[in-house]
RNA sequence: GGCGCGAUAGCAAAGCGGUUAUGCACCGGAUUGCAAAUCCGUGUAGGUCGGUUCGACUCCGGCUCGCGCCUCCA
């Protein structure tokens, strides 16, 4: 059985779908101006695990993640840039795709860009004004009347006059109330701009994810994910949104998952500590990088450091270790056997992945001590689930991805072995020693075996 | 100011009212020409003060410290 924990609720619930069999899903995705960094790789990854999870327990899921494409931000680095919005966004939702396959995750079934769904906006804003919760202000923006909707701040636990009271919250003249945030923007010089029965404007950005997700997924569907900073104020008026437009309950269970940190420090770029995917890619293997992810509980703050990549990467590389010193055989999983039921607790419990790679490392131990290759396949196949140790283990333990500074070829290292074979097979250990030792200059650890010498970077 | 979260061994990180978490690192032994990998073995925990309980790392409260949201931020 399994059990989410749900933001909205603040507890751990049993899982019940709407429709028997089927899950719809939606996660509030990018916003394409620039590169994805490791907070969008831990929500990719993070909602990825679920989502594997959900099909391998036999759902049919239909997994939704929006890209934003029209925003402040995206206006602005554009017009910096001297490049067409269509082009910058074309650019870096490339970017993204290939830091998402890169990190072993699936493409989600639907991933809706806002510039596509612009008629449905509007016909959500057109019905918030017919139910007497938007209006348009002086200004010419349509914005939402928070106090018309009357279960405002369930999610995030905030009451209006709670908010209202915090110093941070500025007044703007053009709102009826403080919390009053924007559904159609009226249209600056230079901007896109969309016509629209309030005038020429554009969307604002909570109003997407209502839309697409309605459109996509229904007005009322089971699972809503997405960063923990979300939660106030984008979710919440997502829901304010939707559930006033619609008139039905909006979402059944809310996941969010918590920040990742640098050093213990908030990963921003006013700190100067923010790392692109691409930044840790050149240090680390992405599935090092995927592995350190699902290690720590989705929720909790993942705490980002070179050091602690580098214990990520030696702990992967004792599962690698096993899977090499015991070929797998390739075979389903038996939910029946001991360590793959504890899996599916652990995953059947909120996703804990971290207890389910724990599971992983008891298995992996048992392996090596039968030397049992279905056990061996099992490992895999598990691992599998979570999307990991799905190379070889040579292809793993041989990338130089992230590695010390590559200067060998794989063909130069092969040669330098072979005649450290000659020096060891006439005893001349030093000169094997030293043949070692230049080979580990160079990245490359060797291992000598009944079986032969083999090699590996690290 | 309002709302919320956390404090676990050298590092990282979980579950759990009583029974080995797990990984990395470290130490002893086996193995190896020496290593590596592996196996066997040992050790190191639960901020602080109090309460509940036969029994608390686990529940409750105070305190201290750290963090997040309340503002575009991922």
């Amino acid at each position: 059985m399994l059990t989410i924990f749900n933001t909205l609720k603040r507890e751990k619930q049993p899982f019940i779908p709407i429709e028997p069999g089927k899950i719809r899903m939606y996660v509030c995705g990018m916003t394409v101006y620039d590169y994805c960094h490791l907070g969008h790789a831990r929500v990719m990854v993070a909602f990825d695990a679920v989502y594997r999870w959900l099909k391998a327990s036999g759902f049919d899921v239909t997994y939704v993640r929006n890209i934003t494409d029209i925003d402040d931000k995206i206006i602005r680095r554009a017009a910096k840039n001297r490049e067409s919005i269509a082009d910058l966004t074309e650019r870096f939702i490339a970017a993204m795709r290939v830091d998402a396959e890169a990190l072993g995750v699936l493409p989600p079934d639907h991933e809706p860009r806002a510039t596509e769904f612009v008629p449905q906006m509007q016909n959500l804003i057109a019905r918030l004004e017919k139910n007497g919760l938007a209006y348009q202000a002086a200004n010419g923006d349509v914005n939402y009347s928070v106090r018309k909707f009357p279960d405002y701040g369930q999610l995030s636990g905030k009451s209006i006059d709670d908010l209202n009271a915090g110093e941070r919250v500025e007044i703007e003249s053009a709102k009826q109330d403080p919390l009053d945030f924007v559904l159609w923007k009226r249209t600056k010089p230079g901007e896109p701009s969309w016509p629209s029965p309030w005038g020429e404007g554009r969307p604002g950005w909570h109003i997407e994810c209502s839309a697409m997700s309605s459109r996509l997924l229904g007005a009322h569907f089971d699972i809503h994910g997405g960063r923990q900073d979300l939660q106030f104020p984008h979710h919440e008026n997502e829901i304010a949104q939707s559930e006033g437009a619609h008139g039905v309950k909006f979402v059944n269970y809310w996941m969010h998952n918590g920040f990742v940190r640098v050093d213990d420090e908030k990963m921003s770029k006013s700190l100067g500590n923010f790392f692109t995917i691409r930044d840790v890619l050149k240090k680390f293997d992405a599935e090092v990088v995927r592995f350190f992810i699902l290690r720590t509980h989705y929720r909790s703050p993942l705490n980002y450091a070179d050091s602690h990549l580098a214990d990520a990467r030696e702990s992967l590389n004792t599962l690698y270790f096993t899977l090499r010193d015991v070929p797998p055989e390739a075979a389903g999983i038996d939910w029946d056997a001991p360590h793959a039921a504890r899996f599916q607790a652990a995953m059947n419990d909120d996703f804990d992945t971290h207890a389910a790679i724990a599971l992983l490392f008891e298995l992996a131990q048992d392996v090596r001590r039968s030397r049992d290759s279905r056990l061996a396949g099992q490992l895999k196949a598990l691992g599998g689930v979570l999307g990991l140790l799905a190379r070889s283990p040579e292809a793993y333990l041989r990338a130089p991805v992230g590695r010390m500074t590559e200067t060998m070829t794989d063909t130069q290292i092969e040669a330098a072995i072979q005649s450290r074979l000659e020096a060891r097979k006439a005893r001349d250990f030093t000169a094997a020693d030293r043949l070692r030792d230049t080979l580990r200059a160079a990245g490359v650890l060797l291992e000598d075996t009944p079986q032969g010498t083999t090699w590996r970077r690290g």
